[in-house]
RNA sequence: GGGUAGAUGGCGGAGUGGACAAUCGCAUCAGACUGUAAAUCUGACGCCUUCGGGCUACGGGGGUUCAAAUCCCUCUCUACCCA
């Protein structure tokens, strides 16, 4: 029922294109799955992203464990038929919300962010120890407890075609101790998620730890590469004391990829910036989520295949052309940057709306490009001309 | 013609003798965002600067005062009311 087929290597890298079987359909790898937390993508829908090339949606468990929505869910028959779809689902298990509402909430850090204190905020008094986590409700402020064990059943009541273990995301600004430590929780929590997991109908992926310090994230990876997990999720931050977070994710990935066994599919989890995608997939990466397209889309920031730029800007008012001269989507195909721009601007949802399809078309298409690319043995050239995909916000207008 | 209320930075609108280059909102500009408490957050926003500070400003002009966006006189304009 479930299976994971690599179609073809790379010669010249570690890429691979495959094939993920689940009961709902095949997921065609290396796939960027749209995130869509709480059951809705934020700004667009699932039939657009399905026809730019979804294959699977991602949930998140923690949200719907926190309203005790999961019950609802489960009384419709699980996500699928709760938000009327049919294609795959995969679920996090909350163990990114350890970070995001605890140590990255109280010292104002995203999970790529360098070792600064950007903007201490009122602490949410997470606490976590050897049974779980105890969280504050961002709902109702309400005490809640995350264990392994409830990880698993709510996912399971949930329904996801494949889940992820309970695992402790650590932040860029944990030391080294720490950050140890919280890899061994991982790695019992890990075992505990198996112990627990029924697997009628579902898969589960092992999540690797260790933050940004390589020998810690090869002893991860040889832990959970022991254990029956259907295949590999790659967390946490990767940045920190060792410098640029994004050079040392792929040296990370240089070294810890090949511990892993090969047959099964190895996800990225939260990562989706272009230049990113490319340098994971030629590591050996077959599955990235990311809130990047839709969350750009939502703060006027496209996707574009010279870098991203900002369409609130007033002088693209005047532009008649479309987001990216070189896209396919409904989008840049129908509609100027001029009116975008306006509507964005007027803080027009319809704005917000066509710029997520846009750029989850783009991530989508990429992905696509990458997997025709591989099949054509030429991977390491496409990287090379995507590759100019810029970090920082594009500055020059002169071309639109 | 008479009366009343006003005129503050791109706009709206605080301030009504010193702590005012002037709260705040909008707009503008810049930055951030990678398993989503995010249609969010941060910063800049009179001019000049060797970043210490300097200069010009609250409709125009005049005055009172050590000190005026704030008080007085006058002019101009705006809104509403009465003829």
């Amino acid at each position: 029922m479930f299976g994971f087929k690599i179609d073809k290597k790379d010669k010249l890298s570690s890429a691979r294109i495959g094939t993920l079987t689940t009961p709902r359909g095949l997921i065609r790898t290396p796939a960027f799955v749209p995130v869509a937390t709480k059951g809705a993508l934020k700004g667009t829908d699932f039939d657009s992203a399905v026809l730019s090339g979804a294959d699977i949606f991602m949930m998140n468990t923690f949200h719907f464990f926190c309203n005790g929505r999961y019950k609802d869910v489960s009384r419709f028959g699980g996500l699928h038929k709760f938000i009327g779809r049919e294609e795959p689902i995969m679920t996090d298990s909350g163990g990114f919300q350890v970070f995001s509402l605890g140590s990255g909430w109280d010292y104002g850090v995203g999970k790529l962010a360098e070792s600064k204190v950007v903007n201490k905020k009122k602490s949410r008094n997470t606490s976590i120890n050897e049974e779980g986590v105890i969280f504050r409700s961002p709902y109702n402020g309400e005490k809640l407890k995350m264990t392994p064990e409830t990880s698993i059943k709510v996912q399971e009541r949930l329904g996801a075609d494949i889940i992820f273990a309970f695992d402790e995301c650590t932040s860029p600004l944990d030391s080294y101790d720490y950050i140890e430590e919280a890899m061994g929780r991982t790695h019992r929590w890990a075992s505990r998620c198996i112990k627990a997991f029924n697997g009628n109908n579902q898969v589960m992926m092992g999540i690797i730890q260790g933050g940004p310090y390589l020998e810690l994230r090869e002893k991860s990876a040889e832990f959970i590469n022991s254990l029956p997990f259907f295949g590999f999720g790659i967390g946490g931050s990767f940045g920190g004391s060792y410098g640029d977070s994004k050079a040392n994710m792929n040296l990370i990935l240089d070294r810890t990829l090949p511990l892993l066994l090969d047959s099964k599919p190895r996800h990225l989890l939260g990562i989706g910036e272009i230049d990113d995608i490319f340098e994971s997939v030629e590591r050996g990466i077959d599955l990235f989520d990311c809130v990047i397209p839709v969350r750009w889309a939502r703060h006027g920031m496209a996707m574009i295949r010279k870098g991203r730029i900002n369409l609130k800007l007033t002088k693209l008012l005047k532009s008649k052309n479309p987001i990216d001269e070189n896209c396919n989507c409904r989008v840049c195909k129908k509609y100027h940057l001029g009116y975008i721009s306006h509507l964005l601007k007027e803080k027009e949802i319809y704005g917000i709306s066509l710029l997520a399809e846009h750029n989850l078309f783009f991530v989508l298409d990429t992905m696509r490009e990458i997997r025709e690319a591989i099949k054509q043995g030429e991977f390491l050239k496409l990287k090379e001309e995507r590759l100019n995909w810029r970090v920082k916000p594009l500055n020059i207008i002169d071309s639109f």
